[in-house]
DNA sequence: TTTTAGGTATGACATATTTCATAAAATAAG
DNA sequence: CTTATTTTATGAAATATGTCATACCTAAAA
């Protein structure tokens, strides 16, 4: 991680829209002096479940994933994050430690800023606060919606339901380079990673999909949704 | 569902420390006025998916349980509820409908108080806002864990983890009624029914439980452990 | 450049889970 | 109280998934 120097202006910051939008400039000002931003690379941990919470984050830039490490070790990721995601107010009101941990997928801009403003805000600005839990209840609704649909569906279904969110919901596009590996994909739909790579080889043979190392292509989208919906 | 008319007094009730403790006598009034006070009975729903979300809601006496219902009509449980949870918390400030249906596993009394109360006592005191925003993160933590626990396990594991759970978290004791089917039950750990009452069988056989219709005792506990940490 | 570790790939076999069938017991409905 | 429906129960067969072994490929480290 390095902190960046080139910190780009709130002004202009999607988050001004997000969650920011009904703080005067006064109040404005505070998040401003009381944040950093921080640059990570792929595969450097952002947030390590158990950590004191000392800053809100969230992304500017990058792709990450947030997961929780079981007692043997495996992880289990609960939701691939973007910016415009908010990766630990879940977290923040707890007063517990960091309840999931966060690591990068693809280079990652983060703003962070001290949880002090962050109540302080509370405290100055209702429509804040209603801002927070809104979005509080987006974030845990998208998890928990999320694992619902992958519990209802088995292997196929799975990884089926999971190429689609990438196409749909991160890339916007049928082609794209998988931001995770065969094993990632496989702790975000608890299943073997020898069961997640036969699955993908499959799609492939069968026409779905075009495969070359990580980029894949989703040629025939209507039998992916068929499959998807199939379970 | 019939309204109560023999309404409890506010100032006795155990959701005065868990979320009222800091409000003004006079807020506490906005409360009380904007309250009602429901009895269900077995069976009953109290909120269905999809409604609109007029009041905000809580337990003062029964067992519920929370679910989501998929496209083919079979039911997912997220959580088992008794009294001092929330049981829509997690949705009042989504500009949603509620997000999950909720029903009754014992008769229930529910409390339940306008949703502009609510939001007027945001506004009015930021004590009140960050207790909800506790209140939040708790509820979407509990049934995010819940769910990471029951997916790394298989079958017996998952079976074991729910009676640990009613024995320990609800009922305090090794020997109770389970207030859920075996459906329900599978519904829970995302099991067949038939497997779900396999595998109770099997512990009987085992001599880890003793069952006589909906009676259940735990007479080997540190065996229902070993068998619930082995997944 | 060579070495090493991790990622992708696939087969064969073991195990877990679902499905389908059937029946007794318990509970709800008339 | 009798009848219908749901719940509990169990077996056998089909299917899905996990495990173990092995190989090759790729990317990072020495």
């Amino acid at each position: 991680m390095k902190i960046s120097n080139n910190i780009i202006n709130c002004k202009s910051c999607v988050y001004r829209n997000l969650l920011y939008e009904m703080l005067s400039d006064e109040e404005y000002g505070l998040v401003n002096s009381s944040r950093r931003e921080m640059i990570f690379k792929r595969n450097e941990l952002i947030i390590q479940e158990g950590d004191e919470i000392s800053e809100f984050m969230y992304l500017r830039k990058g792709l990450v994933k947030l997961y929780k490490t079981n007692s043997k070790g495996k992880d289990q990721i609960l939701s691939i994050n973007r910016p415009g995601d908010f990766i630990n107010l879940l977290s923040i009101f707890s007063n517990k430690t960091q309840q999931y941990s966060v690591s990068v997928l693809e280079e990652t801009h983060v703003c962070a800023v001290k949880i002090d403003t962050i109540f302080d805000l509370v405290k100055l600005n209702s429509e804040f606060s209603i801002r927070v839990m809104n979005r509080m209840s987006y974030i845990a609704d998208e998890i928990i919606h999320k694992r619902f649909e992958i519990n209802q569906r088995q292997v196929k279904g799975r990884v089926a339901y999971m190429l689609r969110f990438l196409a749909e919901q991160i890339y916007n596009k049928n082609e794209f380079r998988m931001p995770i590996t065969r094993r990632e994909l496989g702790e975000l739909i608890s299943m073997t990673t020898e069961n997640t790579i036969r699955t993908m080889s499959e799609f492939r043979k069968d026409g779905i999909i075009e495969m070359e190392g990580k980029n894949v292509n989703i040629v025939d989208f209507d039998r992916l949704k068929k499959v998807c919906e199939m379970g």
